[in-house]
RNA sequence: GCGCCCAUAGCUCAAUUGGAUAGAGCGUUGGUCUCCGAAGCCAAAGGUUGCAAGUUCAAGUCUUGCUGGGCGCACCA
């Protein structure tokens, strides 16, 4: 933790200005920094770059000046003003320390945050199995979770299941048509198979079976009808597969210690009529509108705000008409019935607490904390009275690739459109690009582009569910797993197999999980599976490893010498500081400690980009500094008793904060591997 | 046509969102297990940050214009 060091600096350094040069807060902006290395301080701030030109100064002469008048404050040493202009501060390194270990000290409470944030992601199709592109959403969704928990945002998860969309219809379509089966059939399928990769299979079938007769279709449009107004035998059959599917994403996803809150169904947001209430509040506030004349006649449209300049220009009038037409995003047909993004509005609406209606709730399942995992339904008998409060929510985050980046534009637009753009202002969309795969693993799949055509060309190849063609999330988990356990039975051929494979699927689970988080959310992951199954360098299994290294040095010191952590660490207030200190000249110690406290530091980065790559290489960074450090300062050997434990005083807190780095990327660590 | 995104080492990606000498992993080459675990560590080689201007104390990062690529812009969901 080392964020209220640099409030108390800001503050300071702001209090200075004040005094010297008579300069407000507004007037220059105090960011903190790391320099690059321990020699030069443990944090700086390049704040007199900013007032050269104002003050009609030098830098580094402002900067002298403020480290002149700083006067000393809780926790430095001593401040300096680097030659180049740099104001670096030292730290009071042995209290620095031990104030986190919690052996002497104490630390300033952390800040507490009221307002619920709703986090929406997953939102799989319940009509297959999951694919690897899902997992990138299910990933950053339930990494973003555990990211503002940790911050103390009160969070609700929400799992958002599209039951009544066209690709349950095409899978119904399946069974009834191509199977020649019902829901008794079905279910006697789901007894003995892995039901979403049957349903994966299905699909691929039916969407080919569309293409030889484009007459086909007609049948899925009365399929949807069916499903959407309740009509049996259709509408029992769709929600069995969407139910039977969800459960297996729900499967799929507790593998990865992915779960939810709340299911929220599609389905019910109909039945309960959300739209008919949204779309009142819309008219109400003019931000719909039934379209008179011309393309879109009798339909209810909504403006498009035109964000770009738009440089209106003189002859802008002569062929608007044309234009103007463009810019409205129809939201009810001219036969009535809803589109896609009316309904998610609604939604929406819900969502920010602007609806005034309510799902009933039900219990779906248990989750892996014990606790229950909620569904919404439109049957009140089904109601359980005794729900948590959901939806209502102060901010929100949609976890929804970028191509839906322009639907998610329409929704704050709504909000803004009916008077609220403060609830606007806080619903955001987490976009991020897609999943490809590359070459070598299509090729390896069998899915290859045939040579010399486009797509055989481009960097990489895209994945098409429909024609059942892409990598299925289980298959990949079960391989990386599969190649662990050999690994694991490699390098300890005394374990028992039960043991192998329990730390095997912590160590599976750690490569998928990282490999999903590592890249920047705006790159397209051309997906490799062999680079997928990799354990070294830069993985998840790098940092479990830094982590069991460090376990293992306490087990050891316990076991050889019978120090425990506690008693190991408690006479150092007294100790001599010379090896935190660095007074050989050697700030190795040091700089992990310092490096291992910037968390709550790059968790607020993280939250403020969205950028879970940056937590990602954090970890990986602190892993590399801790195996140099552990290759070059040995704790059971060292002879000289205050060298040994302020070395263990440094793994301990290494391991305390990168342990939390990996929980917060869902991976636990491995008892050994 | 309009909008969004991407381009950095042979490959895949970083760069504290305008800061100090552009860093990692993979691959290549060479070291390193009587020594807390070699899924590790140490070292070498590898760069005109796509191109051209501009903004300033400071540009991979911001602006403009190019080049090449991806995605989006339905009375589909």
């Amino acid at each position: 933790m080392i964020l209220p060091l640099h409030e108390q600096v800001r503050v300071r350094v702001h209090a200075v200005l004040s005094e010297l040069y008579g300069l407000t807060d507004a007037d220059a902006t105090v960011s903190i920094e790391y320099p690059p290395n321990r020699t030069l301080g443990d944090l700086g701030t390049p704040v007199a770059f900013d007032l050269a030109r104002r003050l009609r100064k030098a830098p580094r002469a402002i900067a002298q000046e403020i480290a002149g008048a700083l006067g000393p404050m809780p926790g430095i040493v001593s401040v300096s003003a680097a030659p180049n202009g740099y104001l670096n501060l030292f730290l009071d390194r042995p209290s620095f320390l031990l104030s986190r270990l919690g052996v002497a000290g104490t630390l300033p409470p952390a800040p507490v945050r009221t307002e619920k944030t709703i986090v929406e992601h997953t939102a799989i199709n319940p009509n297959k199995a999951a694919h690897i592109g899902h997992l990138r959403n299910s990933a950053l969704g339930d990494t973003l979770v555990r990211v503002l928990t940790f911050r103390g945002n009160p969070v609700e998860v929400q799992n958002y299941i599209d039951d009544t969309g066209v690709q349950v219809a095409d899978v119904v379509v399946g069974f009834q048509v191509l199977e020649q089966t019902d829901l008794a059939g079905a279910r006697t399928i789901a007894a003995s198979t892995r039901f979403d990769y049957y349903c994966w299979d299905l699909y691929a079938r039916v969407t080919e079976w569309y293409g030889t007769d484009t007459e086909r279709l007609k049948i899925r449009a009365a399929t949807l009808h069916d499903i959407e107004h309740g009509t049996e035998p259709t509408a029992s059959l769709a929600a069995f597969i969407a139910d039977t599917v969800v459960r297996c994403h729900l499967t799929t996803m507790a593998r990865l210690n992915i779960d939810y809150q709340l299911l929220t169904w599609e389905g019910d947001i109909l039945r309960l009529k959300f739209w008919a209430r949204a779309f009142e509040v819309l008219k109400q506030t003019g931000a719909v509108f039934l379209q008179a004349e011309g393309r879109l006649a009798g339909c209810w449209v909504m403006k498009i705000d035109d964000d770009s300049p738009a440089v209106e220009g003189d002859t802008a009038e002569a062929d608007g008409a044309g234009e103007a037409e463009e810019r409205e995003k129809v939201i009810v047909r001219s036969n009535g019935t809803v589109t896609y993004v009316g309904k998610d509005m609604a939604y929406q609406f819900w969502k920010s607490g602007l609806l005034g209606h309510d799902f009933y709730y039900r219990k779906f399942a248990t989750r892996m904390t014990g606790d229950t995992l909620w569904a919404t339904t439109s049957d009140p008998a089904l109601a359980v009275p005794t729900h948590p409060q959901f939806g209502a929510a102060a901010a929100t985050y949609n976890v929804i690739d970028v191509r839906q980046a322009y639907l998610q534009k329409l929704l704050k637009q709504a909000l803004t459109a009916i008077g609220h753009s403060a609830e606007a202002e806080r619903l955001t969309h987490f976009s991020y690009e897609m999943v490809a795969l590359s070459h070598a693993t299509a090729t390896e799949l069998g899915i290859a582009p045939p040579p010399g055509s486009d797509d055989a060309r481009r960097p990489f190849v895209e994945v098409s569910g429909r024609k059942g063609q892409g990598v299925k999330a289980d298959d990949l988990i079960d391989r990386v797993i599969e190649k662990a356990r050999v690994e694991v039975a490699r390098r300890q051929p005394d374990l028992p197999a039960a043991d192998a494979r329990t730390i095997a699927e912590y160590i599976g689970i750690a490569a998928v999980r990282y490999f999903l988080i590592k890249y920047s959310r705006t790159k397209v992951i051309a997906f490799d599976i062999d680079e997928a199954l990799s354990f070294e360098g830069e993985s998840g299994p790098y940092l479990q490893y830094a982590v069991v290294r460090a376990n293992n040095i306490f087990q050891k010191l316990q076991d050889r010498l019978g120090l425990d952590e506690a008693s190991l660490l408690a006479p150092l207030p007294a100790a001599p500081p010379d090896a935190i200190n660095g007074a050989d000249g050697d700030h190795e110690l040091w700089g992990l400690v310092l490096e291992a406290s910037r968390l709550d530091d790059v968790v607020e980065q993280v939250v403020r980009t969205l950028e879970f790559a940056v937590l990602a290489k954090y970890g990986f960074g602190l892993a590399q500094l801790f195996n140099a450090f552990y290759h070059r300062a040995p704790i059971l050997n060292e002879e000289r008793d205050d060298v040994r434990r302020w070395r263990a005083a440094a793994v301990a807190y290494f391991r305390q904060q990168l342990t939390r780095v990996l929980d917060l990327m869902g991976v636990a660590v491995p008892p050994r591997m």
